[in-house]
DNA sequence: TAGATATATCATCATCTAATGATATAATGA
DNA sequence: TCATTATATCATTAGATGATGATATATCTA
């Protein structure tokens, strides 16, 4: 049996893809794009839970996205590296000529989050 | 409530990158990056069964990661896109930084898949 | 046409995962 | 110190997901 690449490194890449492969996380990040932010910067500007932010900030800085710093009884977070906001800037060029295709993809229902409130729910694409 | 950025393209954009969030299809991805190929030489080449396989074409398919081309009895199946490549690339100079963080990363267990013979269970990083 | 080959589809099941809500920890200020 | 604020942790639960195995659908060839 021949494998193309090590399981164990295409593992690790599945997981650094995996913390972009998460509605409330790519808002996490996006809203990281623009500058720190403290948690509840974060959650002000995502409209998802405290804990819930706060679990997936966790996910993200476990897997190296991002990079947590203390500041008094707040904690800030950023991107980890430039590279990873090339990711969303080449995924948003990738998607503006595959969008058909993804809009088109029922295998995963990722449209149907649940929210705290509902109020993330509002499209505006 | 403020939305940095429209739930609907978020939506859109965690579904893209989900087609890259698993191990077995960043394999057969990685097998399309050498060029098309059909889906015997795909199950031939990553060591999954051909259902999985399969399903997995059909799903990054529709999300417009490949392209498929009937060819007789054989369907050929190639990246839809060079930015799907670049992604890859991108994603693998990214890990080779942040590598020991996604290491560590235990959040998820993406390296216990099951697989129908276990051959791909072998570790070559 | 019949059998073989290549691929797709689908139900099932075990497992994984995100959101929640409650609670814990830590830092600040009165 | 005590109350408040900011963040983290964790068990629970509903629901999503991947692998399998059986089967269906073409397509080719003898």
């Amino acid at each position: 049996m021949l494998m193309i690449a090590g399981t164990r490194s295409l593992d690790f890449k599945s997981k650094l893809f995996r913390g972009f492969s998460d509605s409330s996380r790519l808002s996490i990040l996006e809203a990281l794009r623009g500058g720190p932010c403290t948690v509840g910067e974060v959650v002000e500007t995502t409209g998802l839970s405290q804990s819930n932010v706060s679990n997936h900030l966790g996910c993200l800085r476990d897997c190296g996205l991002v990079l947590s710093e203390q500041q008094g009884r707040y904690v800030s977070y950023r991107l980890s590296d430039d590279r990873v906001g090339e990711l969303l800037q080449l995924a948003d060029e990738l998607l503006a000529d595959v969008a058909r295709g993804v809009y088109e993809c029922t295998r995963y229902n990722v449209g149907v989050q649940r929210t705290a409130t509902g109020e993330a729910q509002r499209d505006e694409v």
